[in-house]
Parts: C-alpha cells; structure tokens; sequence
RNA sequence: UGACCCAUGGUGUAACUGGCAACACGUCAGGUUUUGGUCCUGAAGAGUCCAGGUUCGAGCCCUGGUGGGUCAGCCA
C-alpha cells in the first residue's frame, strides 16, 4: 500500500502533511489508535472563509480516519465574547454541512477542572501567584533578543500561592493586582516560556458562567488542557500558535496522568486575494459602515458569501483544492470563484433575466399574438426537465446585446444583421428609434416564422444566441451585481502614506439594478434559491427577501465572458 | 541582532521518502455548441532562493548564507 495515498477508494489525492502524521501515528498505535479533533472558534466574531477551511481539515480527518470531531467555544475571556456569535457559528458549521452531534463542548465549562490543574501547579512549585503590575510584566518580559527578570514573588513559599490562588478566586483581590504565572524559565529564547500568565482577575460576568468566576484562564492554560479533557488526539492550529507548542506540551507534561496526550500540529492559515481576513479588519468595516454588516454578500465570512450565493458543497471543494501546507499563501480569489461555478453549472436552473433592457419591436409579428416556447432547464442534466416561456411582440433584449456600429468580432445584434432568440426565433434589425437625447429607446426587427425553436429549416447559421424576455410577461425584479470589494489584489499594499486598507476599497463593489425584467418562471423563487441568468452569471436569491415584495437577486459570479475579454484586448489596442 | 517555522511555473498544492518536476486554477490557441457558458484538444510557463558538500544520482540529506513569517496582551 502506498504511503501517501489516501486509502479510500475513489480518493486518490496525495496526503497532506498532516494527513501523513495521523497515518504515522495510527501505524504507531498512538493513543490506542484514535483520532479526535476539534474545531475551536472564540465566539468573539463570525466565522470567514480561512475558519471553513479548518473546519474542512478537522471534520475531513476525522471522518477519513474513522474519528470525531467536537465543536468547542474558546470562552475564555469574557470581555470580547457574545452570546450572538456562538449562535451564528453553530449555524454556519452545520451549513457547511458538518455535524458535531452532541458533542458541544466550552472551555468554560472546564473552569472548575482548571482550576484544580492550576492548583496542582501551584502544589508541584510550578506557578506562583505574582503580584507585579501589568506594566512591571512588560517591564520585566525581556525582548526577544534579551532575557527577561525573574519577579520577585517567583520563590514564595506554595502555602502561600495558594492562599492567595484561593483567595484570588474568592474575589479578594482587584483587577490587574495579581495573577498566577508558571514558573518556567524567563530567560527562555523562547518568550513563550517566559513566566506565562495562567489566570487573571476579571470582575466582568461571563456570558455562560454568570458571577461565579472572576478569575479566568488565558489560552495557554485552557486550550491545550481542554484537549486533553475531551480526549483530543490531534490538536490542529494555524502556525502563530507554532511558539506556544512547547508550553503546550510543557502544561501537560505537568497535569496529565497516564500515557495519552493530544498533539498540536499547526498549519498556514487561509489567505485570499481581493480580501481581507481579519477579524479586527472585518469589524471594522462592518462598525464603519462600509459593508452592510457582517454577511454582507461582499465579505469573506461564511454568513456573507452564503447570502452572495455559494454553496456549501463549493466552499468544501474549495478547501479541498487549496490543500494543507506551512508556508504562507494568498489564494486567488479565482479558485474560489471556480469551486461555485463549477457546482452551479451542474445544479442551477437555467432561466433568462435581462438586465439593461431595451425594447425590441417585432413589426411583422401579430400583435395580440402569444406563443409558449420549450425551453431547457439545465443542459448539464436532462432530469430538470423543460419550461414554457411566453413570447409576444415586445420584448426586452440586453442594451448592450445591440450595437449601432459593431466592432469586430461583434456576433450580436447590430443594424441589417441576423441574430437567434433563445428558444424562440430569428430576427434582422431593421432600425432603431431614438429619443432627443440619442439614446435608443426601440430596436425594430423582423422575425423569420420558420425559425421557431430557435432553428432555420434552410440550415442557415447566425453568430449570436440572445437571451430575451417578452415585456408583456416580464417580471420586475430587483439586481445587486456585486464585485470584489477591494481594488488590489493585496489590500494592505497601501500606496500612499497615511492611508490604510480602506483606501483601496473598490467603489463599485455593488451596483444596483431596480428593474431588471425576469421571465415569469421565477415569480415563485424562494430565498436562497439558486439560477443561472443565461449568458450573465449566477444568482441567489436574498436571503431576506419577503414572500410578497419585489424579488431581490445577488449576483454570486458572473459566467466566464469571452466577449468581456476580447472587448478589453480592443479596448487597449486603441489606447496604444 | 535570540528562538521557532517556511522557501518548487503567475497562484496554490504534489513529487511513491534519493531516481532526470506533476495536478488544479489562471493565461494563450483551436474544435464543438441554440448560453461568447459547459465540454474537448493543444500550447506557453518553474529546472525547485543562493553557495558549497555527501552520493552513480539531490527539489528531497548535510553545512553556510539570503529572503519571508511568528513571538515582547493580564487577546486567542
């Protein structure tokens, strides 16, 4: 059997590192054989597309190697954490499709059980409770490049740490007057072994122990030991976290009984390009209004590109595709625009919605005539069967389907030229009607009667398919074409002093159409419901739309648009 | 002037653990097409950060550089 190949059938992606080291270690029989991870979120802010990859990689181990994965809120720091996030995360990791069944575990519900460990410390001559300011900490840490000092309360005697731990808790003492530390090494190149902090005083409520804590475990002294609680045998973190591993294992080297012990394996966190993937970043465009909250369809958050459009299946793919590895990478935003299309082509209805509509007048065509035509729901799957769709005299074509003066390599409609109707028949301009201000307000064709369905028995080929809706049936709705919220690929390249990464916010990231003209089959579409605008792109549904108002649709991507490309090549030609 | 980590086409990830660099996205060209979509075919693009060393043989091992990342919250 080959070493680094997935052993599942049908799965023959090459292992990851990570990957390899749970083969290794099930090979090795490492704590008896078991895989268990976690997923660890702080509920400190919502869940964006770098947390769906972890949550790919910790639920995607898990299931390959026959284990369990737990959900886990890291809470331990009452002054940034909220009820409502741990809400929006739960509901964001069962859309990605994952199920932690009744495994819903907190860090607080551990506090109890830290304490003791910490006791334990304190009894071993390993943490001492040390009464510096927070300034004299800072003052005292070292720098990376010299050692730090040790406190002067480092050597008191363990009756009187715990005393004072004891008396910690009872809520003696005020905020920042003191705190337990580990005793480790402070002149460690490692400034993690530096005395650590393991508890603080908080005299704040906690939105799940209430008041019955006012000290608090800090992360260090929480994550690692929470592991090991729930029996995690694969601790997978992103690589700021690479320096903590020694103190990691250092914690429960000193707490743990018997031979299991979780491993901390850290990996490169998600970078996209276009983007940014700070929580502090995010917050602040949502506190400063830029975006219209946290799911805005313009964000990187779960919440956000789920309201866009995407699929769950197609950020699963997605994170598949970007793969697990240590160095540091921006992905471009394409792969991910890909993973949808690549998922919508094969599952969204088709339906025609003209987006820039400008009439069209058919003079030869019967005017109180009305015809339904077959359509194809998805040609990628027969089993979605046909539509009807309703045509008449006047109907509304894209303006820029039409052109006065083509360019070259222009296959729609222009003055004299034969284009198709999708579904329905030929037509030949004829002319154009404008109003005072030049603009055209009516193209005027005639139809071929023998083109119906969208072919000429004479066999005759015409260049371009247009996409079409008759006005009389059309459907009102409304269109938020949205684009990549950053102009630069790499937003915090900041090209003039003083300025941050708002400046380089794209200023047309949304464009509203009120009154973009639908055929009548989408009048029953519900939110979230998914279609592809034929030759446009896909779109979603708002989530928040209301059953008896105006359909909004957000446009999750558009299709891939050759003539897009070519007209850009002209464009730049003529600059030149 | 510390410790730890990282370095392969434009981007991301591989390379059976030492056997003459592959896949995906992107790009370009062509074919099919009632979506300028999909699909199909082909091409360009890295000789693996640099310099030594070990070896019959190095992207994989060793040494030394260089470049990048992380660490000085009572955040996670």
């Amino acid at each position: 059997m080959a070493s680094n190949e997935s052993k599942e059938e049908g799965k023959r992606r090459p292992l990851n590192f990570i990957e390899q080291i749970v083969e290794e270690d099930l090979k090795n029989n490492r704590n008896n054989g078991r895989v268990h991870t976690r997923f660890p979120p702080e509920p400190n802010g919502f869940l964006h597309i770098g947390h769906a990859k972890s949550i790919c990689l910790n639920f995607g181990i898990a299931e390959d190697y026959g284990g369990k994965t737990n959900l886990r809120f890291d809470d331990t720091n009452p002054l940034k954490e909220e009820q409502k996030y741990i809400d929006s995360i739960k509901e964001d990791v069962h859309w990605l499709g994952f199920d932690w069944e009744d495994r819903e575990y907190y860090a607080s519900d551990y506090f109890e059980q830290l304490y003791e460990f910490a006791v334990k410390l304190i009894k071993q001559g390993n943490a001492y409770v040390c009464e510096l300011t927070p300034e004299e900490v800072k003052n005292t840490r070292g720098t990376p490049t010299e050692p730090g000092k040790e406190s002067p309360y480092r050597d008191r005697p363990i009756e009187e740490n715990l005393d004072l731990f004891r008396r910690m808790r009872e809520g003696e003492f005020e905020e920042g007057s003191c705190q337990l530390r580990a005793k480790i090494d402070m002149s460690s190149p490692n400034m993690q072994m530096r005395d650590p902090i393991l508890y603080r005083i908080r005299h704040i409520a906690h939105p799940r122990t209430g008041d019955k804590w006012c000290i608090y475990p800090m992360y260090d002294f929480a994550h690692g030991q929470s592991d090991y609680i729930e029996g995690i045998t694969h601790s997978l973190c992103t690589l700021e976290f690479e320096n903590h591993r020694p103190l990691y294992d250092w914690f429960l080297d000193k707490i743990a009984e018997g031979d299991y012990r979780p491993k901390q394996i850290e990996f490169a966190r998600l970078n996209l390009s276009f983007t940014v993937m700070s929580k502090r970043k995010l917050l602040e465009l949502v506190n400063e209004g830029y975006v219209d909250g946290w799911d805005d369809p313009r964000m990187p958050t779960i919440s956000g590109i789920r309201r866009r459009g995407y699929t769950p299946g197609s950020i699963r793919e997605f994170s598949e595709k970007v793969g697990i590895a240590k160095r540091d990478n921006v992905i471009d935003v394409a792969l991910l625009e890909n993973s949808l299309r690549e998922d919508l082509n094969k599952t969204a209805q088709r339906v025609m919605t003209v987006l820039d509509p400008v009439k069209v007048v058919i003079t030869n065509y019967p005017e109180d005539q009305e015809e339904e035509l077959d359509a194809v729901n998805n040609p990628e799957d027969e089993n979605m069967g046909m539509r009807k769709v309703p045509f008449s005299r006047e109907i509304y074509i894209e303006r820029d389907d039409f052109r006065e003066d083509p360019p070259k390599k222009f296959f729609r409609l222009a003055p004299g030229r034969e284009v198709r109707l999708r579904y329905a028949y030929y037509i030949t301009c004829q002319g154009v009607v404008k109003d005072e201000f030049g603009e055209i307000t009516e193209i005027r064709c005639t139809y071929d009667p023998e083109t119906k369905g969208g072919q000429s028995p004479d066999g005759r080929k015409v260049k371009g398919t247009l996409h079409w809706v008759s006005s009389k049936h059309a459907l009102p709705v409304e269109v938020r074409q949205y684009d990549r919220l950053f102009m630069d690929e790499s937003p915090d390249k900041i090209k003039e002093e003083g300025k941050d990464f708002k400046s380089n916010l794209n200023p047309d990231s949304l464009h509203i159409i009120e009154n973009a003209m639908a055929e009548p089959f989408l009048k029953d579409a519900k939110p979230e419901d998914k279609f592809q605008f034929e030759r446009k792109g896909y779109f979603c549904v708002d989530r928040y739309c209301k059953p008896q108002e105006k359909l909004i649709f957000n446009r999750a991507v558009t299709l891939k648009d050759t003539w897009a490309k070519i007209a850009k090549q002209q464009q730049q030609g003529k600059k030149k």
